[in-house]
DNA sequence: GAGAAAATAT
DNA sequence: AATATTTTCT
């Protein structure tokens, strides 16, 4: 499992931007990417991440960043990276397809779903040389010629329900993470939905969302523009207001940003102020990001919880729970350390520019550094931290498996996490993750794993391609399969010099056509040999 | 005030 | 039974 040799050399080092509001999972990705070779910055406030990304224009190539993050507010980080032309990745630990499609329609370029594994990163470099020149452009093109359609018009059928059927669904069973099982067990499509009747549903279910979303953000506006009856060629287009201040966000706004809500103060639902005993309190998703955020922002020495408490800024939260919070917090961090030194897969036995020396340099990961943005740095335990392929165990909350308030309760969401457990820490390599995983959440095999990206090329397409050849064929990518079929990109980049122009590929992307034309005349299974 | 560890609550 | 949070003890 070399993972570098899987990367065509100038694609190595190549820096990327991961934001993940859980703890575990951003860590244990970090080490996933390293291992291709990826310089690794990580935050676990997406705010922070937006600061990060505009005051170094060009330092990030790549932004993989969790969907669900309590303090990713709207549409204003796909904006921001839409307008700085920075492809993203959006990663959920929903199984649900309307989530990837959500992912897209945002504006991402890609969709992973957690768990994810080492292979299913392999291909994200490609996003980088494979921009689509940002799909809007295109759109925006179409749309100064053909003039546009307000998307309030559009959607009426978006309730429509999946009258196509699903092809390629694959169901599986979940437990919902609801201990009590009030939940149950709900049934869950995964996979790729195919058919036009698809299509065009989750094009609705896009622009419905779409919609919300810009109503819910006036400094978007989003227009949609449809071409014409046969109503089966789409294309999007998003168009944003200046975003409201490039956003240059401080620790404080960065708190504000992070949601007021403070369970700290949970409503004593009781009538009466007798004789109850104060519920417990409640370390909530938002509150631990917070948490961590202010850690962040005081540097390790500072990191004491009086002064986190502080920082927080959160009325009814005494030391102690700051305090027990931290040591929970530096229990937690010590463990995946402990973890990962002895776990840590040899990544190479050969010591080429990437050998194992210089991974394990890189491990150090360089997390969101504050002082970047003028705050003190910081990092307490996670400089030590490397790779934890175990971590994987928690996915979507904040590394803990937080209890949540029954009104707070994620319908539908999957317990892939364990929530309500402890991170265990098996003894398995990394290669077998993928295997372990599935056992241990009892998936079945039927050709997606857990960590299986859907593919959003063909979903695009749909957007962007004004000939209807594809008709909606999606389909799930098998794991090995590259996220760029090499001959469709050739065949775009041969057959359609408009389109070619819309591939952004910088000047990197001579290097990447030579290194894709020889990957294919040559048969080459191996990019090894194209190491220079 | 901090951190460890024991005690409790869920 | 396993965790999360609260208390107690240094």
């Amino acid at each position: 499992m070399e993972g570098i040799s899987l990367i065509p050399s100038f694609a190595r080092g190549l820096n990327i931007l991961l934001v993940d509001h859980d703890t575990m999972s951003l860590l244990y990705l970090a080490s996933l990417l390293e291992q291709y070779s990826f310089q690794v910055t990580t935050t676990e406030v997406a705010s922070l991440a937006l600061s990060m990304i505009c005051e170094q224009e060009d330092r990030f190539k790549l932004v993989i960043a969790n969907m669900n993050m309590p303090d990713m507010d709207g549409l204003s980080f796909p904006h921001i990276l839409l307008k700085k032309d920075i492809p993203f990745i959006l990663m959920s630990s929903e199984r649900d397809v309307n989530v990837a499609r959500r992912a897209l329609a945002e504006g991402a370029c890609y969709f992973l779903e957690k768990p994810i594994c080492l292979e299913d990163l392999k291909h994200v470099w490609q996003h980088v040389y494979r921009r689509r020149g940002n799909p809007m452009k295109k759109s925006l093109k179409a749309i100064s010629n053909e003039g546009k359609v307000n998307i309030s018009k559009e959607s009426q059928g978006s309730k429509t329900k999946e009258a196509g059927g699903v092809l390629h669904g694959i169901d599986r069973q979940h437990m919902t993470m609801d201990p009590k099982g009030k939940n149950k067990q709900q049934e869950v499509e995964v996979g790729l939905v195919v058919g036009k009747n698809h299509v065009r549903e989750s094009e609705n279910t896009c622009m419905e969302w779409l919609r919300a979303s810009s109503e819910s953000q006036k400094q978007g506006r989003i227009v949609m523009k449809r071409a014409n009856d046969g109503g089966e060629s789409k294309q999007q287009e998003i168009k944003r207001s200046k975003l409201s201040s490039e956003r240059q966000m401080d620790f404080v706004s960065a708190m504000r940003a992070i949601e007021e809500e403070r369970p700290a103060e949970r409503k004593d639902n009781n009538k009466s102020s007798t004789d109850q005993k104060k519920s417990r309190f409640l370390w909530t998703p938002k509150l631990h990001l917070k948490f961590t955020a202010a850690l962040s922002a005081l540097g390790d020495k500072n990191a004491r919880p009086k002064k986190i408490l502080k920082m927080m800024n959160v009325s009814n939260l005494t030391v102690r729970q700051v305090a027990s919070h931290l040591q929970k917090y530096k229990a937690q961090v010590q463990r995946i350390n402990e973890t990962v030194v002895t776990n840590l897969p040899l990544i190479s036995k050969s010591s080429g520019p990437y050998g194992r020396t210089e991974i394990a340099q890189s491990h150090k990961k360089q997390i969101f550094l504050p002082s970047q943005l003028g705050y003190e740095s910081s990092n307490f335990g996670y400089k030590s931290l490397c790779a934890n392929p175990n971590s994987y165990l928690s996915t979507d909350t904040n590394g803990f498996p937080y209890h949540l308030n029954k009104n707070e309760n994620r319908e539908g969401k999957l317990a892939l996490g364990l929530e309500g457990s402890s991170v265990q820490v098996p003894e398995l390599e990394l290669p077998n993750l993928k295997t372990e995983t599935q056992n241990r959440f009892s998936l079945d095999s039927t050709g997606t794993t857990p960590g299986d990206a859907i593919n959003v090329e063909e979903f695009l397409a749909d957007f962007n391609n004004e000939s209807q050849q594809l008709e909606a064929i999606t389909e799930q990518v098998p794991p090995n399969q590259p996220l760029i079929e090499y001959g469709d990109l050739l065949k775009v980049l041969e057959e359609d010099p408009e389109d070619l122009e819309l591939y952004d590929f910088g000047s990197d992307v001579d290097r990447y056509c030579e290194w894709l034309r020889e990957t294919l005349g040559g048969n080459v299974t191996n990019p090894e040999q194209f190491e220079l």
